[in-house]
DNA sequence: TTGCTTTATTACTGATTAGTAGTATAACAA
DNA sequence: TTGTTATACTACTAATCAGTAATAAAGCAA
């Protein structure tokens, strides 16, 4: 991707993608759009980070993320149903756990993508920073 | 709702993640989850694959999308600031092309989640089915 | 110059949503 | 039974945001 020192050139290929070229429209789109839009909330992400280590019931996600307890329970909804956990019930209390691994190969992708823009960020500062050197 | 089957057994492996546990601070999380926000916009995503093939200038893209000139302006400075698109002005033209295919490698891995879904349900259905078969 | 084209910005409206207080429900204990 | 705990739901408020109309600015042509 785009190489380290892309500050001045830039002149990069096409970077059409080689990607067979389905149509996607809108409605599948949308679709698309609201998985990413159940990842968009921090307190969500707290709650699958909870989770990270194995399933937990309500009441311990609610002591592990500092959130209420309404607020936990309405965000538990959305995730299962966007099928990022699952739930069962023991008894009084109910537990989730996290569906699958995938939703943490997303955030890695995420982190990995952040981190290489601060990196080549802070690049650019200290080729700047050269200019004041002596 | 209340989810068909998965009454049953569910029992699952725990299912705890194998990966190493960094703890990420709510700050951290925030970071990833604004990323995410600003793909789960189906008007963005028809931007981020207008530009596909190749990048193009806004006013191609606003033919290619059906938007708004407005709408795709600021959608299109989410999507740079982000770092999903660059620009280029060329005379009075601006064109925006794909920053990194990273991109991609996002939505599919999601539109590949959302079949594996799909077709878990219609199986669950299927099966279902069954039970009417004289 | 004037006029046209392209893009960006501002101000506004309507819709969505996160968080919360209060309430409801269900399981269990005494 | 009563009381307690665990979870879900409802109604509300405040904040955010997508879309749009109007405007601004900049490049270019005549």
């Amino acid at each position: 991707m785009s190489m380290v020192s892309s500050s001045m050139v830039q002149q990069s290929p096409p970077l059409e993608s080689d990607r067979p070229s389905v149509h996607l429209t809108p409605e599948t789109l949308q679709l698309v759009a609201d998985f990413f839009k159940v990842l968009s909330e921090s307190s969500r992400l707290q709650i699958v980070c909870a989770l990270k280590m194995g399933r937990k019931n309500v009441t311990e996600i609610i002591e592990t993320t500092g959130l209420g307890q309404a607020n936990v329970s309405k965000h538990l909804k959305i995730l299962a149903q966007a099928g990022i956990v699952s739930r069962q019930q023991q008894g009084v209390c109910v537990y989730y756990q996290i569906a699958s691994s995938f939703v943490f190969d997303l955030c890695e992708l995420v982190c990995d993508s952040l981190l290489l823009q601060i990196q080549q960020q802070s690049e650019k500062m200290s080729h700047l920073g050269a200019f004041r050197q002596v």
